[in-house]
DNA sequence: TGTACATCAGTGAACGCGCGTTCACTGATGTAC
DNA sequence: TGTACATCAGTGAACGCGCGTTCACTGATGTAC
């Protein structure tokens, strides 16, 4: 095994998880901004002081979680545009994939709802641009489909922003489901499934040319 | 004019307002959660102390200021639905109500979009209520068009939440304009007015029976 | 392998500060006659 | 209209409290020989 980290820097790493996952855990329930050092080193089981040995202040801290919690969900999304087979196959794979993330990285995605429109600019542009590279990856990859081969760039756009748009709101629905209910989940995604079919509908009638 | 209300209750809800609009003034760059009685008092001109002579305690004063956006937010939404002429028309003169009403209430829309994922569980809940009533006029308006006569209702409320939830994401984005620029909000308009017209197009060709 | 010294993550005590809330007060407004 | 008393919105001082941050420390881990 040799040297993988070292003991102390191993022992280090593990306070600064435990600083970053009691910070995920708060945050469940309040505002980054509401966050305080001493509530957080509580509820990580260290004192006030040692959190200083891992970051400056609380931005900090909320950099990596940001940092984190968008590097996931760009998993997610690469996850959903990965995606094989027809248009109906792609809206329930997509649909499936965003439950499962919301209910494996619940902690993640509620912060990200939560600092979407919070109260630190910083944060709230951060993940402006994470959803903006989400809607450019999406309208590539509807341009490689061959309905979407004589689509305008912009129009393309369009089309990949109200698929983006719908599925944060999906995420969003996903969350705010009491946590074990399997039948409100499935409402969710039975009403997320046909609203997308009626997006894809109007997809297929879009005028792309001015045909009269 | 004889007793409209008294000198000395004329002063009190003078204090009062002047509480509330310094709350929405400060809330415009922080969480429901974040504020506080002394920062409030002085943004609002009284002293520490004065602010109990009117509310019990912040939660109280939250709630008023939840109860006013949503009215604020509820009149937008009759004025959408009031609308009148085609569906180009009606797209139009929705976009127009949201933009109009960003502008001109920019405090309690900000307010809202904040609070709606916010740390505030009553709240969360009272703004979700809302938009559940708005879903649910939307729908009956949709039933009282000529399209919708054959719909079932379950798709009409389909349909309702994906306008709404588009509204709602419109609102967003004017919010987030740089707020002189017009130019921007023509953007994020014309935007928002391709994806209407696409989902309007969905709508036509939805399969409302099973009709092979 | 053993020893002597260096490093540094984590600690407990201490600091000054702004907080929410209470309290007895003051003085303008309201009311009874 | 004038007078005497009651009301009560707003105040300034005071309280105890938890906060963020600093500091000298300790003791396990790392390193040089």
């Amino acid at each position: 095994m040799s040297h993988t980290l070292g003991v102390r820097a191993a022992q280090k790493e593990q306070s600064r998880r435990a600083l970053l996952d009691a910070g995920l855990r708060l945050l469940e329930h309040q505002n980054l901004s509401g966050l305080g050092v001493r509530e957080l080193t509580r509820e990580a089981g260290l004192s006030p002081a040692g959190f200083y040995r891992h970051f400056r202040d609380l931005d900090e801290l909320g950099v990596v979680l940001v940092t984190e919690s968008l590097e996931s969900l760009h998993l997610m999304i690469r996850k959903i545009l990965g995606g094989q087979g027809d248009a109906e196959e792609l809206i329930d794979g997509a649909i499936a994939v965003v439950a499962r993330h919301v209910r494996e990285h619940r902690a993640h995605i509620r912060f990200l709802a939560r600092e979407r429109h919070g109260g630190v600019r910083a944060v709230r542009e951060a993940i402006a641009a994470e959803l903006t590279t989400f809607t450019e990856e999406t309208a590539a990859a509807l341009a490689t489909q061959p309905q979407g081969a004589d689509w305008s760039a912009a129009d393309l756009r369009m089309l990949a922003g109200l698929y983006v748009e719908h599925l944060v709101a999906t995420a969003a629905a996903f969350l705010e489901a009491p946590s074990g209910s399997r039948a409100a989940e499935r409402r969710i995604a039975d009403l997320a499934r046909d609203q997308l079919r009626l997006i894809s509908l109007g997809r297929r009638h879009w005028p792309t040319a001015p045909q009269a």
